[in-house]
RNA sequence: CGGGGUGUAGCUCAGCCUGGUAGAGUGCGAGCUUUGGGAGCUCGAUGUCGCAGGUUCGAAUCCUGUCGCCCCGACCA
């Protein structure tokens, strides 16, 4: 490709919305751009990178045996309706009336979709086990969409879905897709980690989230320093089976109120009452939609809100509102504590850690006021003690008892094992080897290509632009042609073509800028190997030829040029698909899904 | 949804408080010089000041509404 004639809008400004690396970088290097909140154009060279990751997908997933399909994206509510996720899934789901006054919804997801086309066909255990994927554009109406095509409302996914006979059978489909996904990630050059995750709006009892990991990640993961434990903080227990703890002096009546002018903040109170955080009481107002909560964790403590959801059954907890707050308490928002709030909440919950605690400081439900000396016995209420609170550094392992540190994620792909809760709500019935009918064992697998895309920048960067890794770069090689010299232009040509030949997606810049621009331009685009084509080189036979991350950077006759640079690249292809079978080897047992 | 911010040239932003002919840098076009890390000089083109109302002799500026975008949202309880 001549950059002459391509179409790779450059820019020179930090585009003001974007604060992200990504997202700053694929608008510099013209990779993509916004038509609407969430909702993007791709560029060629973005496109590129796109199809790239694409590409590596589907090769892994043939490589399975799974088969590519495509589904519709607009989607009858009748499904919908069928699986009961019409009501169950929210407002994401973006839902609309065609001409007739019909509801439909564009897909989110395809599980409805997929197991309505196999309920269709199925009718022996001999037709099963088979797995169909899918990549496809996907919309959800997200609330907040942030960080270009990180966090998108549009966006590119692959979907698979595996159906077979038993559970067993289910078993081994969902580790092939572990392993599958362990070669994708690391083939694109992403660092990750699998964790066990929330199953969320699409259910089922085993999940992974395949989370490549950076401290712009949005996801937090506990990982064990010890063993392989990793999950999910939305999922992970603070107390192991062995956590006890004696239980505080029940007996109260000896608080006092305390004048706590401005003091809001846990930090506020703890100072101006020369008290640790640990000796003061959270009080946090929950609503779960129908009813308001309170929830009482340690004043150093957070409240993990997906554990919350659970000990209440309901699907998702809320903080109140300031109003809200404003009204069950009587106070300011700050000065909420448990003692007398019975009455105006449907229930009051702790972490068990809490159990422990005695003379605590807690908020006095009146503005610039706090309590002192409060007991449990104060609270006046029964209160229910559960795992409630947030795991941290420095916890404890729940498998080993070993310490836990905290990293950041951003999820590049999630496994579940369904089961059979889409096929039995959905009717996708066979007859097994007994001749007894039974509900389809499904699986099913996501991986966010334009996720990818932008993570793989998010990991691989630095102040002057993208670091492609290979297997994503939009162009392998990136031939600067320098100077107006007719011999530089048509060396430079030759060393394109000839690479062209090789079979590598070349760009060669042609285009008449000074050098100080290309080599600008060549960082900011961040392809792996460059050659540099210059008068001086020429003259002094031996050209440029470097990696963009400077792991290699040498002077070479013009003639070993094109053999060097695809020398390059094979070996930096070699490379992630040799890492790619080394981690594939040692997923199961990292997953904890081998022994 | 709540809170905060912002919208002026392709891009980044000044001007707004205190109303009076629309600005800078960068980019863009032409010319000369320059040519291995965002060149210099000269000349030039570019705006429904997000949109809609209102106040006013007069609105980018003041008022009302509306739309877009960005950031934050137990860690304050």
């Amino acid at each position: 490709m001549r950059y002459s004639k391509a179409f790779i809008p450059t820019m020179r400004h930090v585009p003001k919305e974007a604060t992200m690396a990504s997202h700053v970088l694929l608008i510099r290097s013209g990779s993509v751009r916004m038509l609407s909140k969430g909702i993007y154009s791709y560029l060629p060279l973005g496109w590129r990178a796109v199809e790239n990751v694409a590409r590596v997908v589907r090769e892994e997933m043939d490589r399975t045996g799974a088969q590519e399909i495509l589904m519709p994206f607009v989607q009858p509510a009748s499904i919908w309706q069928e699986s009961g996720r019409w009501d169950g899934f929210g407002p994401e789901l973006l839902r609309f009336k065609n001409r007739e006054g019909a509801d439909y919804a564009i897909g989110p997801t395809h599980e409805e979709v997929v197991t309505d086309l196999v309920r269709r066909e199925i009718r022996s255990y001999k037709q099963l086990g088979f797995n169909l994927y899918q990549i496809q554009t996907k919309y959800r109406d997200e609330p907040r969409p942030r960080a270009g095509i990180l966090r998108g409302r549009e966006f590119i996914m692959k979907d698979a879905y595996s159906f077979d006979a038993d559970a067993e059978a289910a078993q081994r489909s969902y580790e092939g897709m572990v392993v599958a996904y362990a070669r994708i990630m690391t083939r694109l050059g992403l660092e990750f980690r699998a964790v066990q995750a929330d199953t969320g709006a699409i259910g089922g009892d085993l999940s992974h989230e395949f989370q490549v990991t950076t401290p712009s990640g949005e996801d937090v993961l506990v990982l064990c320093d010890k063993c392989s434990y990793a999950v999910n903080v939305e999922m992970a227990p603070a107390y192991g089976d062995g956590w006890t703890c004696t239980p505080g002096e029940a007996q109260g009546g000896t608080s006092s109120e305390v004048h706590t002018p401005g003091a809001h903040t846990v930090e506020e109170v703890s100072s101006f009452l020369g008290v640790t955080a640990q000796d003061i009481l959270k009080t946090v107002v929950l609503h779960d939609g129908d009813h308001h909560h309170a929830a009482l964790v340690r004043g150093d403590r957070e409240l993990n809100l997906l554990k919350t959801a659970r000990l209440l059954g309901v699907r998702e907890v809320f903080l109140a509102g300031d109003e809200d707050v404003r009204r069950l308490t009587g106070a300011d928002v700050g000065f909420a504590g448990p003692c007398g709030l019975e009455k105006k909440v449907e229930s009051i919950i702790a972490d068990r850690e809490v159990e422990g605690m005695a003379g605590f400081v807690c908020g006095a439900n009146r503005t610039d006021h706090h309590l002192k000396d409060v007991h449990l016995g104060d609270i006046g209420a029964d209160v229910r003690f559960a795992d409630l609170r947030k795991v941290t550094d420095g916890d404890g392992c729940p498998r080993c008892g070993g310490p836990i540190h905290t990293e950041k994620g951003i999820e590049g792909g999630q496994t579940f094992y369904l089961g059979t809760i889409y096929s039995e709500k959905m009717d996708a019935t066979f007859l097994d080897s007994g001749g007894k009918s039974r509900a389809v064992e499904m699986g099913c697998y996501g991986i966010g290509i334009t996720r990818l895309v932008a993570a793989a920048i998010e990991q691989h960067h630095d102040e002057n632009g993208i670091v492609w890794p290979i297997e994503v770069a939009p162009y392998q090689v990136h031939v600067l042609q320098l100077g107006a010299g007719e011999q530089a232009a048509a060396e430079a040509e030759r060393i394109h073509d000839e690479l062209e030949r090789e079979g590598l997606d070349v760009l060669l810049d042609d285009r008449k800028e000074r050098p100080g621009v290309k080599f600008f331009d060549a960082d900011l685009l961040g392809i792996p190997v460059r050659i540099v084509v210059g008068e001086k080189g020429l003259k002094q036979g031996a050209l440029e030829v470097k990696t963009r991350d400077g792991s290699i950077s040498e002077s070479i006759p013009p003639s070993d040029v094109v053999g060097r640079a695809a020398g390059i690249v094979s070996d930096l292809r070699d490379e992630a698909l040799r890492s790619a079978g080394e981690r594939a080897g040692s997923i199961l047992k990292e997953t904890g899904l081998q022994k």
